[in-house]
DNA sequence: TGACGTCAAGATCCG
DNA sequence: CGGATCTTGACGTCA
């Protein structure tokens, strides 16, 4: 079993991606975008490698208007070297990639031209896999598309739109749910006519559920009778709602403890999970250490080192219970572990405890510091004890420090990254 | 015509 | 001037 996240990193350096306006795509300016990109891209690739996650999803925005005429560009060309590069690590690495048009690739419009648009989408995206030197498990991912008034008309011009496809595309295919329009019944009755896997989704099937069934081990099940050998192990997407926002929306991390329910119910592993959650490589990470079991407190002890000055914001009770937790060297209670976390970003910042964190954060300059910085961060800490300073100005001021003094136990932190 | 979703660019505001 | 915060863009469908 791979578990997975899609697109972006959190908190790892320079993995961003660029893009700019439709008016501003000149060949110079995408030459430098898609030659940044590329870049982020490796970056990201060698973290998944480092942090062990092998399933993942390449951004669609890694060449910017591909597939469109405002991109002329001979980019598979004129970036052979660098994609074979990248494959290569991704290949020998065992990794796993996707890639997934958004909900505007759309191709069973009865509109000529946005079906032509969705094709030349999709061919986009098995380009930049081929360019990859990737096999056939490297899959895109798509939606049914609209309904038009005439779901069966919408289906079947879905069908055979599908046979206008090139074969670099068709053999990448698989299909999704979605949270609106298409419930699981509809993908796997429209697979089953064109041969394709299906990819079944939690949270979709959640909001649009086929004929009010929840059970998700039931159509995950259902499913894997859709993947092929050649198709590598199914795939599917995992996803929580965020119980403060509107149904469909991803949570901001995933809870442990239900998705190791799903885990334990489901009682197979021969299938990959991909995350889809805001905190993206950080739950990739908790998940996998949740489901491994030849990992050891070390793997927790690593976790900790980069989560422990935000829980102490959170909640210095939380961080005690954690430090408590860890001391057994023999166990491994990566459930509690990150079920603790959990609980304890989920409380409100108290600005005592606040302050007490950022002070910890200043104990690695304290000696080092400038009298100029040292009053500073006193100015700071007042300031936002009244009130008229965020405590992310702070936080600022101690990322620059930790840039500046270079300490590398500081810059992996998720204090600086988890907002929350 | 706005909402939907997602991200970063671009614009604007502030000290 | 630099940094923080707000708005816009790019896509297609549906209410």
């Amino acid at each position: 079993m791979k578990i997975g996240y899609a697109c972006l990193t959190i908190g790892v350096p320079d993995t961003n991606f660029k893009s700019c306006l439709l008016k501003n795509a000149s060949e110079n300016n995408l030459y430098e975008l898609i030659y940044h990109n590329l870049n982020a891209l490796e970056n990201i690739i060698d973290y998944n490698i480092q942090n062990q996650l092998l399933l993942f999803r390449i951004t669609s925005g890694l060449i910017p208007f591909a597939g469109t005429s405002a991109n002329t560009l001979a980019w598979p060309d004129i970036f052979a070297d660098r994609l074979a590069q990248i494959g290569e690590k991704i290949k020998s690495s065992g990794m796993r990639v996707s890639m997934h048009p958004g909900q505007y690739t759309v191709l069973n419009s009865p509109d000529p031209q946005v079906v032509k648009n969705a094709i030349s989408d999709l061919d986009y995206h098995a380009q930049v896999l081929d360019s990859l030197g990737l096999d056939r498990q490297h899959k895109i991912v798509l939606h049914i598309g609209g309904i038009y008034n005439d779901k069966v008309a919408a289906q079947e011009r879905f069908i055979s739109n599908y046979h206008h496809l090139p074969e670099t595309v068709k053999r990448r295919l698989i299909l999704e749910n979605d949270d609106r329009l298409y419930h699981i019944g509809d993908v796997l009755d429209i697979a089953a006519r064109i041969n394709l896997p299906v990819v079944y989704d939690n949270l979709h099937n959640q909001t649009n559920p086929c004929e009010g069934k929840t059970d998700n081990c039931k159509w995950i099940n259902h499913c894997r009778n859709t993947w092929g050998k050649k198709d590598g192990p199914q795939k599917m997407h995992y996803s929580q709602q965020d119980p403060q926002k509107k149904p469909g929306s991803h949570s901001g991390t995933i809870r442990i403890k239900e998705f190791m329910e799903l885990y334990e119910h489901l009682g197979r592993t021969d299938l990959d999970i991909m995350l889809e959650v805001k905190d993206k490589n950080l739950s990739a990470v908790k998940c996998n250490n949740c489901v491994s079991t030849a990992k050891t407190i070390k793997t927790l002890e690593t976790e900790w080192s980069r989560y422990k000055y935000k829980v102490l914001e959170n909640s210095p009770s939380d961080y005690t219970e954690i430090r408590t937790l860890l001391k057994n060297k023999n166990q491994y209670p990566a459930v509690s572990f990150y079920s603790l976390i959990e609980q304890a970003l989920q409380k409100e910042i108290h600005p005592g405890q606040a302050i007490n964190a950022a002070q910890h954060i200043w104990g690695y300059f304290k000696n080092t510091a400038s009298e100029k910085e040292k009053s500073s961060f006193a100015k700071l800490l007042a300031e936002y004890n009244q009130g008229q300073t965020r405590l992310q100005t702070i936080k600022n001021f101690l990322w620059k420090m930790t840039l500046k003094y270079n300490q590398p136990y500081l810059r992996d932190s998720y204090y600086f990254i988890l907002s929350l």
